[in-house]
DNA sequence: CAAGCAGTCTTTGTATACAAACCGGGCATG
DNA sequence: CATGCCCGGTTTGTATACAAAGACTGCTTG
């Protein structure tokens, strides 16, 4: 009962190994449209990089590679479109979004406030399983705090935050914040390298947590935004000392 | 240069008479593909309460109705699926998403911290110009505080937030707050209806000029948070209170 | 030599055709 | 009488075909 429907169709991450998206436990059917996989694949590809801002996406050429016909791949295209991950133009195909650096500030912007907010919720309602996890999860993040397998770092990182969506006990809120995490996760890859990185990122993962442990929801929330913030900070000054960041690119 | 990237390829309403997005102006093409024209129609239809939460929505039916093929159906279908407002389950076609009362609960709760964190960050950044329009707006509001044309009120009060999402210089928080603002649509229409509740809510709408006047931010906030808070709680009641609310329905 | 224009060519938008999967009813059977 | 299987209808998913609208190239012309 209670059609959910609040949950899209394919929500990306489904093998985070650790973590596991807890919420999105919905059993999706097994079988899956060609089109979805197609979606994911993009998506995939856009959001590693592979696919940098301005590439033209051309349909035809997208279902040679995939071995399939126009249809489908017009469909991913589609949905991605409304996702925001690619820009179609009404006769002019679609091009994958480059975000220019203020659309990316911006998108900090509100990432850090739905952080903060799904942290407040989660010091005021996290269950007491709920806090374990998250206990374990910002232990497993000082274990993979190592910068010589920055993977490991952030698929922890990722269990983290995943535990704190959890516990905001808001399952629309989770996803739209996942979602734009998602959006920005190619962005925010670049910024695990810098020196001290992780081990300020672990320390403030602590910081947020010993808040929740002590129920205080606003430094819970103000912990959040700073850690959320700074990582855009850092990541902001790195976009600012490269100059041919966004700026591109026509095409081949 | 700076490719937008962000603003989605048919925002919503165009010629919803009433209604309408004042915001979505971004000049796009002249030529509108079919696919977004039957978009935009099922969705009016869908936020007007037409199509109530979980019809089936037949690809043929549709496109014998609009006299289509099912191509730009799909298409449009697909990009709603996408925007979260109907549901595709692989093998058995498109449901209007029925939104159990759970789902808006935690909808409101982020709406209510989307529009405060609009009004915040608006609080700082308004411009001169922004804040005459603002006050214009909230006078719009006082003139149409007239309980026998609701629809008068309707617009006026979508005005006075869409001048504050303006104001939070953040278009990418103003796209989403948007966006879930039209999904909640149907479901606030009916509490303005409520006794003596448009003159609370001006009265609201001036308690926050105020507070943007002062250039406080943190009070702008709080009084956009209970003013949106107010609404959801006003709605939960009302929905409380008819039994056969949303509380639907596995399939026919 | 530059600019405008026309023709072609690619690419998207739409329609239609075919195949596979789910839903339902009816019938046989334990 | 209940249950399970089979079969047909309906509907979605995918592929292909056709039409129109930009984009590009090359030519003509001032």
């Amino acid at each position: 009962m209670a059609t959910n429907g609040m949950n899209q169709n394919a929500s990306s991450a489904e093998e985070t190994g650790t973590g596991g998206t807890p919420a999105g436990a919905a059993g999706n059917g097994r079988k899956p449209r060609l089109a979805d996989r197609l979606r994911c694949q993009i998506e995939e590809e856009i959001a590693t990089g592979k696919l940098p801002g301005g590439t033209r996406l051309d349909e035809t050429g997208l279902a040679r590679r995939f071995g399939v016909s126009r249809t489908p791949v017009r469909e991913a295209l589609s949905s991605l479109a409304s996702a925001g991950l690619v820009e179609t133009r009404p006769r002019q195909g679609a091009i994958v979004a480059g975000l220019s650096l203020s659309d990316l500030i911006q998108m900090f912007e509100v990432m850090a406030e739905l952080e903060a907010l799904c942290t407040r919720l989660a010091a005021r309602r996290m269950t007491a399983t709920e806090r374990q996890q998250l206990e374990r999860t910002l232990h497993d993040c000082f274990e993979a705090a190592d910068p010589t397998r920055p993977n490991d770092y952030y698929e922890a990182n990722l269990a983290f935050h995943e535990a704190i969506y959890a516990g905001s006990h808001n399952t629309y809120l989770a996803e739209q914040t996942r979602q734009l995490r998602n959006r920005l996760q190619p962005y925010r890859r670049t910024q695990l390298t810098g020196p001290g990185r992780i081990e300020t990122s672990c320390r403030e993962h602590a910081e947020i947590v010993e808040a929740i442990r002590q129920a205080d929801a606003i430094s819970a929330e103000g912990a959040m935004r700073r850690h959320v913030t700074i990582q855009a900070d850092t990541f902001a000054e790195l976009a600012a000392r490269l100059p041919q960041r966004a700026a591109d690119v026509d095409d081949a």
